[in-house]
DNA sequence: CACGTATTGGGTCGAACGGTCCATCTAGCA
DNA sequence: TGCTAGATGGACCGTTCGACCCAATACGTG
């Protein structure tokens, strides 16, 4: 397998396996899949860089979802492909990781910087007025739920719902969920419809 | 008074006297104001057109209100001129109004024309689902307003408000007035600030 | 380890809300 | 002259809302 200029010492299969192969065989890449039994690749991802520093992680996932690729950012990934990348954009991104560089799919170029973006900058300028949870508050409030069907949707109680739209009214400078949410649509956190 | 090619016949203060005056001289045209003491020129008009049906009447008023404009053409009116107009504009109108033509300030014709098409096709397509008052409290509330404060705002009890958001739950299939004024900004009724 | 933030949740309380009855008054229409 | 729709109100009742207390858990930062 040495084709790709470089060789494969271990194959795991979930996450903890791999996180102890990583720390028994010491490799200078991980080719690492988000999807993974017992234990998921971020997580794998962020115990491996924990336990072993010099072990390069490149992410591997099937869609693009910006919430993952941030987490896996966090988590220390050196990489992170789309899995309909070629298997030469594979071993490109492995080659690269070896030596430092990061590799990116062009489609997750974008969400990326948007997120060193937001890490950056997050003391200076916080685009994320309202949190996840209150965001999705105030989407499903403006999508016309009721307070117990925002909590049977979340799946949390009436009483959480509640200290949510306070959290809102607070930052968004309303006085009931109809301004918050008139706010929010304005500030283009929730959509309509 | 002939140079403009008619003969004025009378002059009444008010329109009490213009409705009587117009009954006993029977006149081609009557150049009538609308804001007159004792009867306002749009039912002298209406009780003119009622009374005297070959009579033509051209409105005269000093601002664009479309909705006074709505009701003197229901009234009957043959003309409606802005007072900014010049002499010889006014002898037009009246010509016109007494050859069956129909005379109309240039800033009212766009007006006119709505209101014409509001007139014709309002069995086929209501567009004003909300009366104008219900449309009032929907505006007020998306700017922000409480119960109370609508009905400050409007002149009335808070009861008359609920009122008018109950038949607005009704007409815009909503349940609370969050959903109301969503619905209503999606439908145009409303403008987001 | 302390601290702040996010998320979750409980309880109480007064005000606001929405629904249901009802009545009055004015216009416009048949 | 009734009839209907619109606008204006009153009284009552149950539910909801928002404000104000509070606490437990988790997570990341310093």
């Amino acid at each position: 397998m040495s084709e790709h200029g470089f060789d494969v010492v271990g194959e795991a299969r979930d996450g903890v396996e791999a996180v102890n192969m990583a720390y028994s065989l010491n490799p200078d890449v991980i080719l690492m899949d988000v999807s993974m039994p017992e234990m998921d690749g971020v997580e794998a991802c962020r115990q491996v860089r924990a336990a072993v520093p010099g072990t390069k992680v490149v992410m591997l996932t099937m869609h693009a979802d910006q919430e993952v690729l941030a987490n896996a950012i966090r988590a220390g990934a050196c990489g992170y492909l789309v899995k309909d990348c070629s298997t030469e954009e594979i071993a490109s991104a492995v080659r690269m990781a070896s030596t430092g560089d990061t590799a990116l799919s062009p489609q997750l170029a974008a969400s990326m910087l948007d997120e060193v973006r937001k890490l950056d900058m997050a003391p200076t300028r916080e685009d994320r007025v309202v949190t996840k949870r209150e965001e999705e508050v105030l989407q499903l409030i403006a999508d016309g739920c009721s307070t117990s069907e925002v909590a049977d949707q979340m799946y949390i109680s009436q009483k959480t719902v509640k200290n949510h739209l306070a959290s809102i009214y607070q930052k968004l400078d309303a006085r009931d969920r109809t301004q918050a949410v008139l706010q929010a649509v304005r500030m283009g956190i929730v959509s309509l419809e």
